[in-house]
DNA sequence: CGTTTTTGACCGGCGC
DNA sequence: GCGCCGGTCAAAAACG
């Protein structure tokens, strides 16, 4: 019952539809996200890459916008698109993040995601090393609902959900065998590209406060909380409690559905839910979550489960 | 007392 | 056809 039919969104599709293309291009690429432009360009400019974006049935190049941007500038002044996003600035987003993050340096990024990162058909799986009980927190809101022992592996793998329910996104953390130091995260759905543009290379300043919850280390350090947490070595920073920030930033699945041809999904996606979207264009009438609640959109692809 | 986690049952896919 | 395996469900426990 209910309107789990709502949640028909499978990410196997994406692939069908080349804009998983584009999000792994983004993820591999030190460009910035689709709803980031560069502070520099011109308005214009941003205009013109919108409608680039909005009008792209095809996959000619609807990122063509980085282009311009490999210049390898120093300056790495992010700002949300105001033409696809409505929400918060990513100065507010930056501010949030307790890191300086006042320019994103996408090469560390890169480096981190070349590092760990991998993808499997439609799964994202990212392996990190986490300091005794580090936690893999990347600012969403999970709710477990699994845990399984896995063959072979002295460690269980746990299964979580992301908290809202128009989202599909999963993930599933589970420790390596060998190295019970380091934490494999998989995960599933559209979800996973708007938590990579959190995992930066961080300076430790935030380490050192990491390790609050003793937890009985028994298997598998959760990620859930929006408690600050920080990774090992690699040093993934996540977005601290004051993550809101983080999370408004998901909300930007919508130049997601823009940006996808299959544009049929724009309007009916179940995103459009309670709320009516202001214009068409901008389907971006996201506003915060008050609570905790996560934000993330299903591209409602028209999918079949599965 | 509402919410989250735990945990065994259940189920579908796959290999033998 | 059967059993293993990975994933999900859901009732109950734990939690705050």
């Amino acid at each position: 019952m209910e309107e789990e039919v709502v949640t028909s969104t499978n990410w196997a599709s994406l692939d069908q539809y080349g804009s998983e293309e584009e999000l792994v291009r983004e993820l591999l690429d030190d460009v910035s996200p689709l709803f980031l432009v560069q502070d520099e360009s011109s308005s214009e400019e941003l205009i013109k890459n919108n409608s680039t974006i909005m009008s792209s049935s095809s996959n000619d190049d609807p990122i063509n916008y980085h282009d311009h941007q490999e210049s390898g500038d120093v300056n790495y002044n992010y700002r949300l698109n105001p033409a696809v996003y409505s929400g918060p600035t990513i100065e507010d987003i930056e501010n949030a993040l307790t890191v300086t993050a006042r320019k994103i340096q996408p090469q560390a990024r890169i480096s981190i995601l070349e590092k760990g990162l991998s993808k499997i058909e439609n799964k994202y799986t990212l392996k990190i090393k986490s300091c005794g009980n580090g936690m893999g927190d990347d600012g969403y809101k999970w709710r477990k609902y699994g845990q399984k022992s896995i063959k072979n592996s002295p460690n269980p793998r746990s299964y979580y959900r992301c908290t809202n329910p128009r989202c599909s996104a999963k993930k599933q953390v589970e420790r390596s065998m060998d190295d019970p130091d380091t934490l494999i995260i998989t995960y599933e759905g559209l979800h996973l590209h708007f938590t990579y543009p959190f995992l930066i290379l961080g300076q430790a300043h935030e380490a050192h406060q990491a390790a609050k919850k003793p937890k009985k280390k028994t298997t598998e350090p959760e990620t859930q909380q929006q408690s600050p947490q920080v990774m090992g070595p690699t040093e993934l920073v996540s977005p601290s409690q004051e993550e809101r920030g983080s999370q408004g930033l998901l909300q930007d699945m919508v130049p997601l559905m823009i940006l996808n041809p299959s544009s049929k999904t724009s309007s009916h996606s179940s995103c459009s839910s309670h709320h009516s979207p202001p214009s068409p264009t901008s389907p971006s009438s996201l506003s915060w979550p008050p609570n905790h609640y996560t934000s993330c959109f299903d591209i409602g692809i028209n999918s079949s489960i599965r």
